[in-house]
DNA sequence: TTGAAAGCGGTACCAA
DNA sequence: TTGGTACCGCTTTCAA
């Protein structure tokens, strides 16, 4: 139904070959040719076929992206990046959703691989790193964002979260809290390492991180509200009394500091709130949340640009790690007009 | 490199054809070579070219989806549901982004074209349905979502924006309000068509809409929040002032309660909002909003179900309109304990 | 129950 | 500058 090269070719009198070669801008055909080839395009409206080219030249000009959950707005930005730097090089982006699901996940990826997708891009739900060690051996180009193995020396984009932990915290610190307790996320890379730098910028400034001030881990991002509600409440029981809070993503804080209002506590005059992500309206809160910003459309960015390197180069390059910095939003949950300056 | 039916064939002593056949759970093979057959892929971890498969077969088992933006919380929803939808088929999702430009939106159209997805599905945002018509002429079947054409007999699936109007300010009407104003958006069927239901829920009151409370029409998504602002500051110019709003969006509403609030005035004491969209922790505003709800996840699963009907039957069918039922969610923005319920 | 031949819409290599 | 031939990996039709 659709036109295609051999149609051209027919009407024009000319051979396919030639229709081809002017379709990808071969310099050894005549002026006068390629202008009628062109010509006739245009009229007749011809778009190539992809499958038909992928199939004899091995390139789909498809990236595959596999991310927990497309509604996320962090996840939904890092495409958004990525798509962005994608298109102006003709490369399209085939998005599937793992719903956290490793399983799912699996699935997804090897759909994925059946659409022999250029370079597959996965923000992975995975306890571990098995199913990359098994890409590496079918050769399969890859990109790990956001969550990372450790271990698996693979290309790797995401923020520096040790960082924000570190961001987070010395802000807190900055602002004169000296009991400063934190609420971690599921057990997966980014929530390990924003704990550590958390630990990190405590030991900086001589404090000693109470372990009881740390909680959490046992909820996910679906309940993370909910989550951060529980852990707040949890900690609010410890003695002595925690002044300041750094949670692990900016759910968990809303869900925190309703825990708070709840009791009456003062955010934050009696307790000061940061979380991470920085999601859209948050200057419209109660209490408008200081957050670190994850820069996700940068991540998406870079990933899309490794990946074009990636299919640039014939030879498979080293694995790269790149990492984004955060950077520190400050709201009134953290403005504590009173607050010493470190 | 990856595994073809041929390097199974040989490795079986079998012929390319009963492999394939096998694959797809054709009948006219032995129980005996199935198994053997089967062990085999599944040794070998084969997976499909999908590229080839379709230039024999004419179909991709893909869709494509072009948005304006990914980031956008209705889009992303949206294109969940249907990738939730279509992925229990076997079907992939090529999602594109316009940035509600119309030339890129055409470059995005042309480029799934040219990957020969199955059906396409457009949340446009062209001016006018000259494209559209093009593409039936190329007789390529495709689906329109969320902003429809007035004139232009094709698929669609949206959620009934009229039905939003009327629902949102008859909630404003039962509060007690007799002065309602609307803020309303760029000029697509969406922002147009709740207009409408906002102008039939007063007539049917018995209330004149008053045309100096209507106003907006100058901004769009981008920069909702701060045309909010601005069109709160002329309707607090009019007389007699409003005491109810009805915004066409969510962060129209955010922007208007902004400037509300730097007059000192009362929300819902002296005027209710109510928005639409439903956005993610909208109960954790200073104000929690009150809104209209358009189910965008149903909307995609509908989009996704009516798209595998159309790759299903053969013969493309008669074009079909399919409205998602809106729904309300009252918040602190409407609830006035003394309002006379109507 | 199995397989041979043809072809889907392109591209690559080499000869004219 | 142009075009013939082979082939990419798979499916379809029909014959063995």
């Amino acid at each position: 139904m659709p036109v295609r090269l051999k149609d051209i070719a027919g009407d024009l009198g000319v051979s396919i070959i030639t229709v081809s070669k002017v379709l990808r801008g071969h310099s050894d055909i005549s002026e006068e040719t390629r202008q009628r080839v062109l010509k006739r395009m245009k009229e007749m409206n011809y778009q190539p076929n992809l499958a038909a080219r992928a199939l004899v030249t091995g390139r789909t000009l498809t990236v595959g992206l596999v991310v927990p959950d497309l509604t996320h707005p962090f996840f939904a930005q890092v495409a958004k990046g990525i798509h962005f730097t994608l298109r102006r090089k003709g490369y399209g982006l085939l998005i599937t959703t793992s719903m956290d699901d490793p399983d799912i996940e699996k699935q997804e990826i090897n759909n994925l691989i059946s659409r022999r997708v250029d370079v597959l891009i996965v923000a992975s739900s995975q306890q571990s790193a098995e199913s990359f060690h098994s890409l590496e051996e079918q050769k399969i180009p890859f990109i790990l964002v956001d969550r990372n193995f450790p271990g698996l020396h693979a290309n790797f984009v995401g923020v520096d979260d040790a960082a924000i932990g570190r961001m987070a915290t010395r802000h807190l610190l900055e602002l004169g809290c000296t009991r400063i307790a934190h609420i971690c996320g599921p057990p997966v890379s980014t929530s390990l390492l924003r704990r550590e730098g958390y630990r990190k910028a405590l030991a900086e400034w001589k404090q000693k991180p109470c372990e009881d001030h740390i909680v959490g881990g046992s909820f996910g991002d679906t309940d993370a509200i909910e989550g951060g509600f529980r852990m707040m409440q949890q900690l609010l029981g410890r003695k002595p009394r925690p002044d300041g809070l750094f949670c692990f993503n900016d759910p968990t804080a809303l869900g925190a500091m309703r825990a708070l209002s709840a009791e009456g506590i003062r955010v934050p005059a009696d307790i000061a709130v940061i979380g991470c992500g920085n999601f859209l309206y948050s200057d419209f809160l109660r209490i408008p949340l200081s957050t670190v910003d994850q820069n996700s459309e940068f991540i998406g960015e870079r990933t899309g640009r490794l990946a074009l390197q990636m299919v640039a180069s014939k030879t498979p390059a080293h694995p790269r790690t790149i990492l984004v910095p955060p950077s520190l939003i400050v709201r009134a949950s953290t403005l504590r007009p009173k607050g010493k300056k470190g």
